[in-house]
DNA sequence: GTTCCTGCAAATCCTTTGCAAGTTC
DNA sequence: GAACTTGCAAAGGATTTGCAGGAAC
């Protein structure tokens, strides 16, 4: 555990930096804080609850900047984007395995799951097809365990 | 009346009809004309593709009343949504059985697939997490097999 | 006649872009 | 100093809403 407050070099930072030379691009303070408050903020944190905190820390920093950072980490492969109805929200993706999200209609709660049975079966009604896959999206809708257990109270 | 160019008396008209009986709303001629392009357009149909077919017939009927009637025909079980990047498409959904989607990167053509097997994985996993399933969203992204074959041309 | 629909314009929401000023290399 | 970044305001694109007039019941 380090010191509090200071932050822990993670090895997203050196990709960024990496990728960053790479293309001859700059650094800035405000794409290591946002980074860090991405990595920090755990998973599928939206546009606005990423500009929220990383705000607290630097509060002179845009909105504008945050999308175009996520962007930025996206292209890096240290962020991956999860397309909700209505808003997009960002997860972190250096070094973790593929997963697909469970939904819950009634709190909004995010469950990830994986199933390399799924994947095989897809692989193969993909090749069946002459489909090449470059990437897919599994999302599965419903009510998580506490929300099932709570049915939603009645309009009447 | 059945003047030239005549519909074929769809089921879905009656469904339709029904649920505007059920929901004491009302007929009009703008919602025969769309949910009947709906039913010929053929799978996928973005809001613009269809107001340009409806604009066809009635080049009165404004783009408001195609989201309008296509949220209604939704709610009559008429029409589901497919959510992509940038654009909502819809297709028919009356009596269909469930499935999913290939899109292709290049063309952006969209194929369909059914797999029981993968329901039946994912109702698995959810029963292991507590999770009831109300619905799902599984979209495989990649190349068709003609995109495939004749692979984009380099940029430079 | 009352209630519902429609089309238009305006309003929203989320995201991107133009630009002048500030930073990094 | 040249090239890249930033934040703001404005622009964009998709979808929704307020409203006055028109249709359906």
């Amino acid at each position: 555990m380090k010191p509090a407050g200071r932050e822990e070099p993670r090895e997203e930072h050196a990709v960024l930096n990496a990728y960053l030379a790479k293309h001859r691009l700059k650094r800035s303070e405000q794409r290591e804080v946002i980074l860090d408050a991405f990595l920090r903020a755990g998973r599928h944190v939206s546009v606005d609850d990423l500009l929220r905190i990383v705000q607290k820390r630097r509060p002179d920093v845009g909105r504008t900047t945050v999308y175009r950072t996520l962007k930025l980490l996206r292209e890096a492969g240290l962020a991956s984007e999860l397309a909700l109805k209505g808003e997009t929200r960002f997860e972190t993706d250096w070094k973790r395995a593929h997963h697909d999200h469970f939904i819950c209609n009634s709190c909004g709660a995010i469950f990830e799951f994986a199933s390399p049975e799924i994947e095989r079966i897809q692989d193969e009604i993909a090749s069946d097809l002459g489909f090449r896959i470059e990437g897919h999206r599994h999302h599965i809708f419903g009510r998580c365990r506490r929300c099932a257990a709570r049915p939603p109270r009645e309009r009447r």
